[in-house]
DNA sequence: CTTTTATAAGAACAATAGTTTTGTGAAAGG
DNA sequence: CCTTTCACAAAACTATTGTTCTTATAAAAG
């Protein structure tokens, strides 16, 4: 598992190839890389990205000029529109799907919205929720708004979340505010009055990043 | 202006280039093209490609393998994450600028948002407004919201626009139905009442495409 | 002390891929 | 009728670029 210390000179060259894709829309040649990270000579740029394609970070294709793409942490080329799932619905009184990470990545079956790709560079893995029915009208969010999220078991104060109130059985999305023994769940319509729940009836699932609404 | 008619075979290249790139992550060769496309000869794929460089569609990187770039109708890379200028506020009462694309293009001032690269493809030139104060409030729209917004001047019943009230001297984001001489703008919050006013009196300056909330 | 492994260097090689040269026929312009 | 331009074609040529072979060093393993 490659995921600890990475040689510097190996780093340095994943990084510009990242760079270089960026900056001119093709992959660099082993050339192009070998002036940039200051290596001697070719066969050790060969040798370099032999082993990065053996340990995942990127894909050759062999006897191709330019035949390198970048892959993610989870083994899909990078550049490509970043596709979040919809794991499912939420609305009050109705449980959130466990979202468990793990389990959805082989169902092709999820509905997926596109979203900037700055979103997933930020922010990791995200999956979205579309909103059912207006139980969430009192936080500015309608009938079929897909909701992003980053999935985490708390928050700083003052955070937008998915909350999930245990006794109520409800979920809901609301500015996170702990106070003591108790919490503070603000919608983001000032005009409406906050929820105050026990510390311990209020589970955190996730921190929402970004809210979609689809027109047209 | 080559934005009439192109040669079939030119089209086909062009488009070609498009699916190459989408799902290998890197240009095709000149060769590539020319078995894809059903060309004899590389010197038909480099004519196509040189005419195809002169109109603008694309460019070349001489002398470099897979040196093809393409370019949107702005002549910008495509592949690039689209931003979206950010041109103005709205706000009720507050006029809209007057969005001159061709005006705003040199200027480097406005702030962006980046959205999915889904939405140009679809939609074209787009551009964003902040929805200042709340205003919007009965369309489900916050303070800091932004909305996508594709230019038009008129609309399709039922579709969300950007209308601009003369007399009153007010912009607002409504569903917009044409009723004989009369228009009904109705908010997308069922529990407000929509407005009526003369069709002379009602201006739309662009459909809405997408709403985003930034959290977090 | 030897063997293995990871790293590095230089040079040459061979496949890939852009470019050029020449030529042909059809259409357009004068 | 002649010339020019456009679109296409075939082959040759050259530059780019991935690959390999040989050699070498230091660290770790046995």
């Amino acid at each position: 598992m490659p995921v600890n210390k990475m040689p510097p000179r190996r780093k340095r060259i994943l990084d510009f190839i990242g760079t270089f894709i960026e900056e001119h829309g093709l992959p660099p040649t082993v050339r192009d890389i070998q002036t940039a990270c200051d290596i001697s000579s070719t066969s050790v740029v060969d040798y370099n990205l032999r082993l990065l394609d053996r340990d995942g970070y990127l894909k050759r294709r062999p006897d191709t000029a330019r035949g390198i793409e970048l892959l993610d942490e989870s083994g899909n080329p990078r550049g490509a529109v970043p596709k979040i799932q919809i794991v499912g619905r939420i609305a009050a009184g109705s449980p959130l799907p466990a979202f468990s990470i793990e389990d959805s990545i082989a169902a092709a079956e999820f509905d997926t919205i596109e979203v900037s790709p700055e979103l997933p560079r930020r922010y990791g893995r995200l999956f979205g929720l579309e909103v059912q029915g207006q139980s969430m009208i009192d936080s500015f969010i309608d009938d079929g708004d897909v909701v992003i999220i980053q999935p985490a078991e708390n928050a700083d104060t003052g955070e937008t979340v998915v909350a999930w109130l245990k006794e109520e059985e409800e979920a809901t999305l609301k500015k996170f505010y702990p106070e003591g023994s108790q919490v503070r769940l603000q919608p983001a319509n000032s005009q409406m009055e906050p929820i105050y729940s026990d510390a311990d009836n209020v589970e955190v699932r996730g921190r929402v990043v970004q809210v979609i609404r689809k027109l047209g």
